[in-house]
DNA sequence: AGCACGCCGACT
DNA sequence: GTCGGCGTGCTC
């Protein structure tokens, strides 16, 4: 008996291995396996009674891992998916989707292991004292004040006192399934009312549309502008899902910038266990949140992005929060889109998939104009709080005064006074973006990417956004010595320091990735401006996302204008979907919201729409332009993306796969091989080659013989991957 | 990706 | 005479 193995190599095979013990239970499980010289951990995917492979080759499996759970047969089939359709090396695929805590050899002894935290009982007990068992109250008051004992830690803890933990698990003062954010529950069920409030008329016809529905596969694209309550309607749906014991999958852009989120469906659904699958968690936990999936003891997994690919035996519900966010797009690696997985595996399973937005994806809305998905409309705020009014405040130049125009601070000072918040948002951290020299306009840049190097203030230094290279502020011109450099251009510290200035009396909190670089920086933050110990925030996309602060009553928009320069075709969409989401923070409470755009195009279509709140109306407008110039989603694409140590390396690699793709292209265009948007990154010269076709089948059977002939096309050195359905060209 | 083998330049 | 550069080739 042979044993088929994904091994963590980029090679788009699988290995063949001997293997006498295994039967057809194994397959999912993993095995450790001789590999080269070294040992290694993979994941067995078939059984064979022979291989093709030469006899003297093909070595014997070692200990197959029956401690753990076998990924599942469906899961084995998103991977298979993914390996075919994004054309990434099955091994990769398979292991990078498990917990990290499954793809290394696990020593002989290593189970894995819980994160343990004290329990109330705990508390109770240690407040009260140990007296007796002196041990026990010193590891008891060391979980304690650690708060959560990670995995890691509980396996490095001496034998006396895992001993002493062992005792504290069966007194139940230590609990081992850890939930962390239980404490949100109790927290929050003192200030929050748990009854299910009542349903709007139209989330009160979504609902029932959905219910309506025969059950089975179907694809739901809630478009619910902001406040209207979407996540009221997904907690129904989520309902009717757990009810007939089955679980639901919910995924979100990124976990931890809306804990509300979290703690909401936590509360709704307090007697079901919930789990949260994201890249924050300790390996430890993730890997045990992975188990209470599969085992179907959790009912709701959230997560990001690479929870797609959760194990749920009793899935019945797939919702995709924010579906036009880009970062279900992974861009490195397999470069794949959770929101389109996720519809795959609805229809693999046969359940309804909800795509839920107040901005859609043009590719979800073109889905849904063309009866592919069903569209549920909400289209009034929840809680009748009116849309927030939009204005546009037309400045001459960039460089309006000090980088906000004096309306703008009036109108922050007036909002300040009258004790609201308010929002200033500016889509580029750092002081300022370029320092340039007054006398012969040279700016220090990166030496290992083709950026400018960002002038940060407030650390002194210049810094790569695209690589992190950081150096000291020039104090003269490299180019002519002359010693007057000066800023150019606005990012999140000299807006704030221009704020501190005009507004001497105000709290003003910079929210931005410099800023909320440590774990608990950010709920530290959001503490802050919840109890209203904060009147400005300036920031970036960071604060655009879901967020519901009551007391925000303006926002500021500051370098909108930029993206009307892009060259890329999803500039419009994203930029339109981005001023919507910040403007939707404004007046969600009993203040009416105010939004104020700094531009110099005040009459630019974009900018109307999103006045308008014309979601609709913009959409047509744009998915015309698309249709018109052969775009996505008129057109399917693929990226064949090259990088070497010179710009010619990745060149010569991609013409030769042009031609390549010339002989064996019909229906699909091939565009010329260019240096990527970014020519230099990283160190690595960069270029790339589009190609596209108008039916996603004649894409696909392209790119299969494409890709099987460039896999034995030479690389000049250069390294390469492809990008299916890229976001970004 | 690793990690070998392999064939040419500067060092104890 | 050896250490070490990275070019090519393989991993069941």
């Amino acid at each position: 008996m042979f044993i088929q193995v994904a091994i963590d190599v980029p090679l788009p095979t699988l290995f063949d291995y001997r293997c006498p013990e295994a039967t057809g239970e194994d397959i999912g499980r993993r095995v450790r396996v001789p590999f080269g010289r070294k040992r290694v951990v993979g994941v067995i995917l078939a059984l064979l009674d022979q291989t093709p492979i030469d006899a003297a080759k093909v070595r014997v499996a070692g200990e197959i891992l029956r401690d753990m759970p076998a990924v599942p047969p469906d899961v084995l089939q998103v991977m298979q998916f993914c390996s075919d359709y994004y054309h990434h090396p099955i091994g990769e695929v398979v292991l990078s989707a498990l917990p990290s805590r499954f793809r290394k050899t696990p020593e002989l002894t290593d189970r894995v292991r819980l994160s343990v935290e004290v329990t109330a009982a705990g508390r109770a007990a240690l407040l009260a004292g140990l007296r007796r068992s002196p041990s026990l109250e010193q590891v008891l008051a060391r979980i304690s004040t650690a708060g959560v004992l990670s995995a890691e830690r509980v396996a490095a803890l001496p034998p006396s006192e895992r001993r002493a933990l062992k005792r504290l698990l069966e007194r139940g003062w230590v609990s081992e399934t850890l939930r962390a954010a239980e404490h949100l529950i109790d927290e929050a069920s003192d200030s929050v009312d748990s009854t299910k409030p009542e349903l709007t008329q139209e989330q009160r016809a979504s609902v029932e549309a959905m219910l309506a529905a025969p059950p089975g596969f179907k694809t739901w694209l809630l478009h619910g502008i902001t406040g209207s309550g979407k996540t009221e309607v997904y907690l129904r749906a989520m309902e009717t899902a757990l009810e007939t014991n089955g679980q639901v999958l919910f995924l979100v852009p990124e976990i931890g910038l809306t804990p509300q989120l979290e703690s909401r469906i936590r509360i709704r659904f307090a007697g079901h266990e919930l789990v949260t699958l994201h890249s924050n968690l300790a390996a430890g936990q993730r890997a045990a949140n992975w188990q209470a999936a599969h085992s179907g003891r959790a009912r709701i997994v959230l997560g990001t992005r690479s929870a797609i690919f959760a194990p749920l035996p009793r899935l019945a519900l797939i919702v995709v929060d924010e579906e036009h966010d880009a970062s279900f797009k992974q861009i490195e690696g397999m470069k794949y889109s959770a929101r389109d997985l996720a519809v795959w595996r609805g229809h693999q399973r046969g359940i309804p998939v909800i795509l839920g937005s107040a901005t859609p994806s043009l590719e979800s809305y073109q889905a849904a104009l063309s009866g592919r998905y069903r569209i549920l409309r909400l289209t009034q705020r929840a809680n009748d709080a009116p849309m927030p009014r939009i204005h546009m405040v037309a400045v001459n130049g960039p460089a309006a005064s000090n980088g906000l125009a004096s309306q703008l601070l009036d109108a922050i000072r007036a909002r300040v006074q009258n004790r609201e918040q308010v929002l200033v948002f500016i889509n580029r951290r750092g002081y300022a973006p370029v320092l340039v020299c007054s006398a012969c306009a040279w700016a220090p840049s990166c030496h290992r990417c083709s950026a400018r190097l960002v002038l940060h203030k407030a650390r002194s230094r210049m810094v790569c956004h695209h690589c992190g290279h950081a150096m000291p502020v020039p104090v003269a011109c490299a180019s002519c010595g002359n010693v007057d450099l000066h800023p150019l251009g606005y990012g999140t510290q000299r807006v704030e320091t221009t704020l501190r200035q005009a507004l001497p009396d105000a709290r003003i909190l910079r929210v931005d990735r410099d800023t909320t670089q440590s774990r608990d920086a950010w709920p530290q933050m959001r503490n802050l401006i919840e109890k209203g110990e904060v009147d400005v925030l300036v920031g970036t996309q960071l604060l655009s996302k879901g967020h519901d602060f009551p007391g925000l009553g303006l926002v500021c928009v500051l370098n909108a204008d930029q993206s009307l320069y892009s060259t890329d075709f999803r500039a419009s969409e994203q930029l339109f979907a981005q001023l919507t989401q910040v403007a939707g923070r404004a007046g969600r409470g009993r203040i009416p919201g105010e939004v104020l755009i700094q531009t110099q195009f005040p009459s630019h279509p974009l900018y109307r729409a999103v006045q308008e709140h014309d979601y609709d109306g913009f959409a047509r407008v744009l998915l015309d332009e698309r249709a018109q110039a052969g775009f996505p989603p008129f057109v399917h694409q693929a990226v064949l993306r090259a990088e070497g140590t010179s710009m010619e390396q990745a060149l010569n690699f991609l013409r030769d796969a042009a031609q390549l793709a010339q002989a064996c292209a019909h229906e699909v265009e091939v565009f010329d091989p260019a240096p990527a948007v970014m020519e230099r990154l990283k160190g690595k010269e960069r270029a790339q080659l589009l190609v596209q076709a108008r039916a996603r089948s004649q894409l696909h059977a392209f790119l299969d013989r494409w890709a099987q002939q460039l896999a034995s096309a030479r690389a000049y050195g250069a390294r390469w991957a492809i990008d299916v359905d890229p976001l970004s060209i």
